[in-house]
DNA sequence: ATTAGCACTCTCACCTTGCGAGTGCTAATT
DNA sequence: AATTAGCACTCGCAAGGTGAGAGTGCTAAT
């Protein structure tokens, strides 16, 4: 355990960093909050922090800056994560009252509103079930050998293909094929379809494994749509002046790599915003970077997470407050709509 | 008009600059292509290239570096592009093959094929009517007060919208409604069902005009979903390491100001393959980067383009050609889908 | 336990210098 | 008139040197 007056060092050190990305000196600490100690003292102290590894010297004649122990201390026992101040927070909320409806512009104007807010990256996941039941299907001719199914699910998703047909079949014979498979699967799962076992015809055997195969594929990605924001803004910060690092992070933020950067699994569980912190990252390319993510749940399994990728030298109070709150805004849209 | 052999230097001094990003110099020339010639005379040459403005020197003691005007005479008059390798095109054509039937999945697909054939950033954007006609609409219920709004359009182009009732409406009234208004509207353009000037109760009038504000809003884009790759693979070229020149570059390929990079409108007309070379371009960002443009358009009004971005030193001939060839395929793909 | 004082270390910006690359010019050659 | 050998010249770049400034650790005094 720290002494009291190292714990408040090391918050001044975390703050100062953070604020000017410059080491902090022992002299700076004293000045900028006004210590009845010496910076001899603190000197002696910063010492001390060291040899416990929360802080460390960059080269000989530096000041200190956090080490990833020091962040995590500060993140677990030094801050105090408040809510946004009101007005924030109505402007936030009014700017979702516009979006309506979409699941999936909630998840986008969340991760704008967080780049914005925080000038970090975040990555908001659209809210995505596990489980998914067939609302209903409809089928449309394109033209003669060629027609497109719309599948819409309990989840306001909608799904689409197109099928390729052995023969012509005019709107009206599709319309009924349409109603007789809604008539029959409307409501139910992949699962409850599956062991209805019942037989059809070569082309509604064909709508119905296509619509499976859909279904299926929906429920096999482990998230949503994930909408990333933000990015500009963070390649400014002096850490990824180096062209390298820019490439590394980018390339892992691309969606394919996307759950490497952000383990949206590891956060499925408890409803906590967490924070990993810079070399407990197992990617290389993220050790300079800390995540705080959230995962958001809502009625009928419907679940998404939030993050946000900044430095390690991030605001974790103003991030971990911002995350928290919007996680708490996608849980209410979606009690709103599908509670 | 140039000389023959003043022309030949010029071919030589672009090929060598785009392969080595070095400027080049009068012995590399002679050396490389065994020219019977001596460099000093080489450097006469150059001399008089350079009066003309088809050369520039980085400074007095470098090689010679092709000028703006010096890429548009050797796009021009220089270069023979040819078609891809008939290896090349075998495999493109695979990969399409897959894809059958998603248009957004084609401009997808061209979009990925363009980046990693050619190590630029590609940009391709969906098939895009300037007039929709609507094919048929559902509607879907939520819960009580919310239902769903499908548009199929005529191009195969899916729309969807939420709609909050007054009102609890049960799926079979709100099917009633739609099946009501199919046959009303059914294969019907915007200005067409506007022209009817139906009447309609409260329900069904929300329902008419949420699909028309639809309609109408994807008829004002310009161009359809666009569809970009590569970016990663470019930055690594030499010309974008500082990091400012990727930001500013970045800032114009997003979204909101990609017609800006890529002006699309520019090349709506003719069917030509258009390149625009640095300092031809309007943008300040782009004064390092040329574009290779093409539109491309389909039966029933189909149209897009296909741009490629890279650094001013690009290879045209491979880019001009892998281009054209790309805009061929999105042809022939629309006018079998919908010929 | 704190602190004044001081020597020490390290970085950074700046300058100098020498080298290599490549040119332009001149005078000789074909 | 076109070509070319030869050479002086310019410029960028990397290597080495230097001084100032920042900040520390240590020691001895309080």
């Amino acid at each position: 355990m720290l002494t009291e007056r190292r714990e408040q060092l090391l918050r001044f050190i975390v703050d100062e960093y953070v604020r000017s990305a410059q080491p902090v000196a022992s002299s700076a600490v004293v000045q900028r909050y006004g210590l009845p100690v010496s910076s001899a003292t603190i000197r002696n102290e910063m010492a001390r922090l060291e040899d416990e590894g929360y802080i460390v010297q960059p080269h000989t004649s530096a000041g200190r800056v956090p080490s990833d122990k020091g962040y995590r201390y500060y993140v677990e026992a030094l801050m105090r994560p408040q809510e946004p101040p009101a007005a924030v927070q109505q402007t936030i909320r009014h700017q979702f009252h516009q979006a309506a409806g979409e699941t999936d512009e909630w998840a986008h104007l969340a991760a704008a509103v967080l780049a914005a807010r925080l000038n970090y990256v975040s990555v908001v996941t659209a809210p995505h079930a596990a489980q998914t039941r067939l609302r209903s299907l409809q089928l449309v001719s394109v033209h003669d050998f060629v027609a497109l199914l719309v599948l819409v699910l309990q989840e306001t998703l909608v799904l689409q293909q197109t099928l390729t047909l052995d023969r012509p079949l005019s709107q009206a014979e599709l319309a009924a094929v349409a109603a007789h498979l809604n008539s029959l699967y409307a409501g139910r799962t992949v699962d409850e379809i599956r062991a209805m076992q019942m037989e059809h015809r070569s082309f509604e055997a064909q709508t119905v494994h296509a619509a499976l195969d859909l279904m299926e594929s929906e429920e096999a990605e482990s998230f949503g749509e994930a909408y990333l924001e933000g990015l500009r803004d963070m390649l400014l910060e002096p850490e990824f002046a180096q062209g390298d690092r820019m490439l590394a992070l980018m390339d892992l933020l691309g969606s394919p790599n996307l759950d490497k950067a952000i383990p949206f699994a590891r956060v499925a569980g408890d409803q906590q915003v967490t924070a990993i912190i810079g070399s407990e990252h197992p990617q290389d390319a993220m050790q300079q970077c800390s995540v705080v993510i959230s995962p958001y749940g809502g009625p009928s399994g419907l679940r998404g997470a939030i993050g946000v990728v900044g430095p390690t030298r991030m605001n974790y109070s103003r991030t971990v407050s911002m995350v928290r709150y919007m996680s708490g805004i996608m849980e209410e849209l979606l009690d709103a709509y599908f509670g």
